[in-house]
DNA sequence: TAGCACAGAACAAATGATTGTGCCAAACGT
DNA sequence: ACGTTTGGCACAATCATTTGTTCTGTGCTA
């Protein structure tokens, strides 16, 4: 009721008054004395537009929906935070969606963005399960697939070079004296694991080493996953020597079996894994990490989204970021 | 236009059909044949209704807005899964604000989610700067403070024992032998700085010891806070013993500094902090944790948000939650 | 002086729901 | 037979905007 109070005040139209506050002043020929009352008046009382109206008339909310599958881990806490500041900047709300790996949720929550009538959609998807859900809200909104992709899909996406990063991990790995390395793995059928692990295996076979299937897990991206994964490991081969874990979380799951291994045995575990610069220094032992480079993934992402919104979508709609592979040392 | 196809097909009124779709067809005597058609028909059509206009209509749009002061840290990562899982289970959808500790930020979503007239605000203030705007946003919607909160308010708030907390971990790291502790602060006059410390100094007169200004820094929440202060500490007091950092991100800062300090002078130093404890077993040291229970926490704040929003406050609108202090050795 | 251009602003439709009130018939009671 | 209840539903207002169309005076020209 809040430009009608401004129409009672001033007396002048509620157009009028809209294309004041719109800044249409001068379009309409709206003179320059009515432009002053109403913007004193709408001051005075004020004024906040009604965003719902708003947005039910013109079809368009300014809010996106951003779909992670675990905003716990920092990774995605980074990500998110980077992208949901972009957005803010461009005069977005973000809608959190955290799936914690359960497609059901995945599923859920493509219904309530849509139903929300989100303008776009950013979503790291658990798998492809939801991948026809996704084509068909494409048609309606613009919608950009983040970090995990299907790569055969024509909706927009950007991720990292996680093939590649994985084989240059392996690759190093070997290089200085281990080769045999473990693979500590996300959840089977999913891309960032499948490529990942496709890496890791075309560095061993360009070594002439094959994957030995004993030392492969495939149990997931959380910590618990990791250490179980580890557990068993070290369990089955105690005398494994190199560790690649599929990311972070792992890795940490992973580093609390090492530990104590490496304190009863005097033997002591190369580590690599994705993601993990954050706590590279704060371990006195040699670590190879890849980093994903967040900046890009989340700038790309956001630019694609808005892209698709104002649906001048160029030809490059699907990016791969570089990743920056690297070894650590304390000193 | 939806529920006037709706209406187009099966003849009934805007009235009836609404009535029929949101359950109410008992309450106006609506009968059978009357409902299974309009059934029929919005199902055949997969009628959704528009949020948007029943949100206008309706004044409550079932979203709420969560600010955090930084979704990078894997604490208000955890606090905001958790908060947005319980809010879902309500039917709420969340709203991510992220102020990355800037008051301005703060400042302007508070607005945004005022604008976009989401039903209540779960928030972890920066500090008492936006005091007065939130008593202001109090009366009209639900807001209750998390974590970070005003003690004096009477806006609903949750928090953890972060007084006795400190206390405890201050008190425990004297029992074992160090008297002399540094402390690695927050912003100074922000609250979980204040209380914190304010712990630790209690402990140490407790113990006829005095604060030494030498040893104690304010500087900030982040890993770069910790590593500057940890920098400074240990240049001008190069044999400190015990460290006590205000937070997990401070730690992680502190420890780059102290694993280079102690392979170079071959002198350890006792660690403690508050929520570490995903770090605790991924280190080959000795670690004292105060680790706060997010999910209470998280709970807690969903409820009373709730109960604002219903109106139906109970007497405790104020809550402190249990700290869990303990010690931590490999193995 | 009729006709026209144009500045300046009002009118009213449309967005998609919810809800208080009103209407009509059938059933019911006495 | 007449008044009252009740079942079953429609009408129309309302929420706060935006926007295409229309209207009303000027001042100017032919």
């Amino acid at each position: 009721m809040s430009i009608k109070r401004i129409q009672q005040i001033t007396g002048f139209s509620y157009s009028t008054i809209s294309r004041v506050l719109n800044g249409k002043a001068q379009e309409f020929r709206i003179s320059d004395k009515t432009r002053q009352a109403i913007f004193k008046a709408a001051e005075s009382l004020n004024y906040r537009p009604n965003i719902l109206a708003r947005s039910l008339r013109l079809k368009r909310t300014y809010t996106i929906g951003l779909i992670v599958p675990d905003i716990k881990n920092p990774f995605f806490g980074e990500l998110a935070s980077r992208i949901e500041k972009l957005l803010r900047e461009q005069g977005y709300s973000t809608i959190l969606c955290n799936t914690n790996e359960i497609p059901e949720n995945e599923e859920f929550y493509l219904k309530v963005l849509v139903d929300r009538q989100v303008d776009g959609i950013i979503i790291a998807p658990i798998h492809t399960k939801e991948w026809d859900a996704m084509e068909h809200i494409r048609r309606e909104r613009s919608i950009v697939l983040i970090d995990r992709i299907f790569y055969e899909t024509d909706i927009p996406w950007v991720t990292s070079a996680n093939e590649q990063a994985a084989d240059e991990v392996t690759s190093e790995l070997i290089a200085i004296g281990y080769p045999r390395i473990a693979y500590l793995g996300g959840t089977a059928e999913t891309y960032i694991n499948t490529m990942r692990f496709s890496g890791y295996r075309k560095a061993l076979e360009r070594h002439s080493l094959s994957v030995d299937e004993r030392i492969v897990f495939f149990e997931g991206y959380s910590p618990e996953a990791g250490e179980e994964m580890m557990a068993t490991l070290l369990e089955r081969e105690p005398d494994t020597r190199a560790v690649f874990c599929v990311n972070n979380l792992v890795f940490i799951g992973a580093m609390k079996v090492v530990q104590k291994h490496e304190i009863e045995t005097g033997r002591s575990i190369m580590m690599a894994a994705f993601d993990i610069d954050r706590y590279c220094e704060i371990f006195k032992r040699p670590l190879l990490c890849a980093r994903q480079d967040q900046e890009k993934l989340a700038a790309n992402a956001v630019a694609l989204l808005i892209e698709g919104i104002r649906n001048t979508v160029g030809p490059d709609r699907h990016l791969i970021v570089p990743v920056c592979v690297g070894r650590h040392r304390i000193r």
